[in-house]
RNA sequence: GCCGCGUUGGUCAAGGGGUUAAGACGCCUCCCUUUCACGGAGGAAUCACGGGUUCGAUUCCCGUACGUGGUACCA
């Protein structure tokens, strides 16, 4: 059916109408693989057809994701390739020719029904058995169009300026049948179909027709997109077939859905179960509405690719964690599942904690340091913060993490968690600690081992057992019941600082 | 309503006519750790239902149920 030496092309056409989320971001992951895999092109095409729902920043905002991601498009509408332009409202003048062709060839028509003419025909038509009546070959018959019309009075209607659309006249006693990369054959009763408006009055093609003229000018060779357009695809394959031929058509794959906790995926689910849907941040510029981001939740962009890719595809092996490389030389759409998967955000935080333990405390440095510095801690001893990092990434499941995690290496903790050493507190142990600032302080050398060993050694010699020590050592230091070994940390923090710790804390404890 | 697509533990899923039906997340128990994690060892839990086909169905076919998408001059 295709031929297989022609170049890959895929391309990713969404419409800027909002932020991008979950099941987005996956599409375009796929996509991606795919041409890199086949070594093919990733295109970025922006739907703007529809310009009553157009948002200004989302475009823009699209593209940043991506970015994020590291999914970058090697054609779009920021570096265009020969194939351009990449958005549609700017390729607005092309479509109408198509749509004129298809009427000559008598395969579409002009309809004069207003809105409230379409709206009238389907509210008194609808019955308990077809609650939405559809503009088909039943109704076609009894409207205002060029079927219906003289050609002089739709040539008339036409010269005196009646807003018009182009719809598509589809075919009766037909059966409409095509192979999906996942779905394998699926066809539909052409009977089924209605007769979808083309070109819209203001001169905009809809989707169908755009997506079909661009996707054979743009030389797409496969065309993924979500399982949402599966219902639509007859329209898309008529007009391949009436337009351009079935065999310059691309191969089809409609992706299963990303599902929420109950139903559809929805930014709602994100708000009410306390999970991102989105890639990034963003807020609607109309209603302010605001949508949380992963990146901005503390995910990692490794993590955010690895996990949205093992939601409705695997290798078929054990391997969960891919780097996007892997993913590329293992990816095969063919193993893309044809069910809908329902996103467990457990699960993907999980991927991230996988991701920061993988990392190295480098490649984490400018990604804690940001987080640090939002935090109001701006750190300038990056050999320090690395040193930090590496201690507490064991601990961290998402990058925001590492705020509470590594913030005490910094200055002291603001609250102590006395509730933890209160219960079993006494005056020996005011004891131990007032003798441990004095050992600490004329001990020379200053590292983990020593600190212990200094530690120990003083406990033994009190009498009391070291375990009922380091808590309170702990929550001196810390604030809290949580951290890497407490002689690491105060090796670490150094011996002024360590000091000064345990003898605010003893004030604390002892007030 | 009609049409399309789908259905393996709570979730992601491997498998696919004969298996003890992988693995992961989460959950539980234990070990390690006198903190929290990491790590390690175990455990509970699954083929939606009903008919066929077959010596034998989780696997193939048909129904039913359920889920999901479409049914716009939205994509």
């Amino acid at each position: 059916m295709q031929n297989s030496s022609k170049k890959v092309r895929v391309r990713f056409a969404p419409s800027p109408t909002g932020g991008l989320h979950l099941g987005g971001v996956r599409t375009v992951l796929y996509n991606y693989l795919f041409a890199r895999k086949h070594k093919g092109d990733f295109i970025l095409r922006i739907e703007d057809t529809d310009q009553t729902r157009f948002v200004k920043g989302a475009e823009q905002y699209i593209y940043d994701c991506l970015k994020w991601c590291g999914l970058e498009p090697d054609e779009s509408t920021m570096h265009p390739g020969e194939y351009g332009p990449y958005r549609q409202s700017e390729r607005k003048p092309l479509y109408k020719e198509y749509a004129l062709q298809l009427i000559k060839d008598g395969h579409a028509y002009f309809a004069f029904d207003t809105p409230e003419e379409l709206e009238r025909m389907r509210s008194e038509n609808k019955t308990e058995e077809n609650p939405s009546p559809q503009y088909d070959a039943m109704f076609r018959m009894r409207m205002r169009n060029s079927l219906t019309l003289s050609a002089a009075e739709t040539e008339a209607l036409i010269n005196a300026g009646t807003p018009y659309v182009i719809r598509i006249k589809i075919p009766q006693n037909e059966t409409i049948t095509f192979n999906d990369l996942i779905h394998h054959e699926v066809s539909f009763d052409a009977s089924v179909v209605d007769d979808k408006v083309l070109l819209k009055a203001d001169g905009m093609p809809t989707y169908h027709l755009a997506v079909v003229v661009d996707d054979f000018l743009m030389k797409i060779t496969h065309a993924f997109r979500g399982e949402e357009w599966l219902s639509s695809a007859p329209v898309h394959i008529l007009l391949w077939k009436y337009l351009f031929g079935l065999e310059h058509m691309p191969q089809w794959a409609h992706l299963p859905l990303i599902l929420g906790p109950n139903g559809k995926l929805s930014k709602r689910d994100g708000a009410k179960f306390g999970f991102p849907v989105y890639a990034m941040n963003w807020t609607d510029p109309r209603t302010q509405e605001f949508t949380e981001g992963f990146r901005e939740k503390g995910f990692l962009p490794e993590a955010f690719v690895n996990l949205l890719a093992m939601l409705g595809w695997n290798s078929g092996t054990e391997q969960e964690i891919f780097s996007i490389e892997e993913l590329i030389e293992n990816f095969s759409i063919e193993r893309v599942h044809k069910s809908g998967a329902k996103f467990d955000y457990e699960k993907a935080r999980w991927f991230n904690q996988e991701w920061i333990k993988r990392k190295t405390a480098t490649s984490l440095l400018t990604s804690v340091k940001d987080l640090l510095s939002n935090n109001g801690l701006s750190v300038t001893d990056d050999a320090y913060l690395e040193k930090v990092i590496e201690m507490v990434k064991d601990r961290c499941t998402l990058i925001s993490d590492f705020f509470e995690q590594s913030a005490y290496f910094f200055s002291a903790p603001a609250t102590l968690d006395l509730e933890a050493v209160l219960t079993k507190w006494n005056e020996s142990k005011t004891s131990f600690f007032q003798q441990l600032m004095a050992s600490l302080q004329t001990n020379s050398s200053w590292n983990a081992a020593e600190i212990e060993l200094v530690f120990k050694e003083l406990a033994a010699k009190l009498n009391i057992k070291p375990g009922e020590l380091q808590l309170p050592m702990r929550i001196m230091l810390v604030g809290g019941k949580f951290g890497p070994a407490v002689f690491e940390i105060a090796h670490t923090i150094g011996k002024e600082e360590t000091i000064s710790r345990i003898h605010y804390a003893l004030n604390k404890i002892n007030a």
